[in-house]
DNA sequence: CGTATCATTGACTATCGTCAATCTCTGTGG
DNA sequence: CCACAGAGATTGACGATAGTCAATGATACG
């Protein structure tokens, strides 16, 4: 009977049965959102700190030109503005991609949750996780060429879906304009385009309105030197099942 | 008889007599490190964590082609890599910039002064100013042209070095090479070379060897759209002395 | 002085962005 | 079932931005 933040905390942190009862009687309540609305404006005072259950989101900043730059893609067990727990003011807008299940928690309700060592232990991880996270894609925008660019985040979305148990035959739902995903990576609509269909003429990868599908994950990582420790994702899950061997 | 660490946290949450004492008493033992030294290896065990006093350093991430991308600046006062209090394998590499005046502490230190509530939530603080930081490097490398990119640079170099005290008539230290800069903002060196005198031929900045002069600070600022919000530089020293009013 | 490092330049190329048109798909209303 | 609208994908043509290469200056330091 665990959630998605209780399996995603038991992997960076050894929690205690106390620690999961209380975990699960804190995220509860949790509220359907549709896809492409906005959960948290930027510039708007932060009164709750919301927890994505399921589904995508992601984080972007607006400038003064009307354009925007995506900065993080938040998936199950993420939170997606911790920062509101000591900040007062939220810097950034969050957007659904997908329908989501969001929990919204007062920073009362989060702050008691930190007492608990281990939770607090495991909530450092996720936001230092989070940080790595940042300065990756630092990397990539800085210095990898847009094709490299595209196959990196490819590896990164697969890698941390399948974390959280999102992807089945290396394949996720992922209904991503191509306008979004040249805001996430610095790259015009067009340029997006191409590029992608270079990679799915490589038979890197296959996209449709909804879903992408890695066609060959070896071949995509050789491809722009993915390395996935900058994601500290934890030991695996103890209970995993899926993919096993071959 | 402050240190600068102090006189930050200060800025960041009220500290009390005691916890000041515990800061002088454990802010100690500096080590002098000259300029273009490596502080710490990416990909080495992590087993202190180094606190900045004087001078400056950045992190950097190296790829496998050879070339790398320099993800953060530190000013005095800044942890160069928390995240080693908690994950065991520093992800990137710390040069000094200058010559620097550093701390190390180990991780028992640190989570010493962290049972302190005052300081643990100004570390907290710390740390989301931090990402708040990256987050803004990406845009500005996402999505800003490098006229406007190099001047976003300079106005948070501007910014963040006022604030610690290390600047005087709109002039910092600052020993950087051009190849470094470029390392900084996603662009060669030949091309950073030309805007750099872009910048110098529209009169916003003066650069030499050593030191950066910022000629036309609002102008510079009006040009790049700088909003420092995103430093979350808490409220200015109550101490402050410097640059009042005339 | 000689050497090393960095800054600067010119010429050329590649990558990427912009604009505008067209195509495709999906869902809707009739 | 079909026409239509709207969003997003795709194209081509063109221009701008930025990278590469290689040479030349400038400066600092031993």
């Amino acid at each position: 009977m665990h959630n998605v933040l209780t399996r995603k905390l038991g992997r960076l942190a050894r929690l205690g049965p106390e620690d999961e009862a209380l975990l699960a009687s804190t995220i509860k309540d949790a509220k359907a959102v549709r896809a492409n609305q906005v959960i948290a404006n930027q510039g708007a005072a932060a009164f709750e700190i919301h927890l994505i259950l399921s589904g995508m989101a992601y984080r972007h900043k607006h400038l003064e030109d009307g354009t925007r730059q995506i900065v993080s893609f938040l998936m199950p067990g993420d939170f997606c503005d911790l920062d509101g727990l000591i900040l007062s003011e939220t810097e950034y807008t969050i957007s659904t991609l997908t329908a989501c299940t969001v929990v919204s928690l007062t920073r009362r309700t989060l702050l008691s949750l930190a007492e608990r060592p281990a939770i607090a232990h495991a909530l450092w991880l996720m936001e230092l996780a989070d940080a790595s996270i940042l300065r990756e894609s630092l990397v990539n925008i800085g210095r990898r060429r847009s094709d490299m660019r595209l196959a990196h985040f490819f590896c990164e979305m697969l890698t941390r879906l399948r974390s959280v148990g999102c992807v089945v035959d290396d394949r996720f739902d992922f209904p991503i304009t191509q306008t979004e995903l040249g805001d996430a990576l610095g790259l015009s609509t067009v340029h997006t385009n191409r590029i992608l269909q270079q990679l799915r003429d490589g038979d890197f990868i296959a996209v449709d309105r909804k879903s992408v599908t890695i066609l060959d994950v070896a071949g995509l990582k050789a491809f722009c030197g993915f390395n996935p420790d900058y994601l500290h994702l934890g030991r695996p899950p103890a209970t995993a099942g899926r993919h096993r061997g071959h």
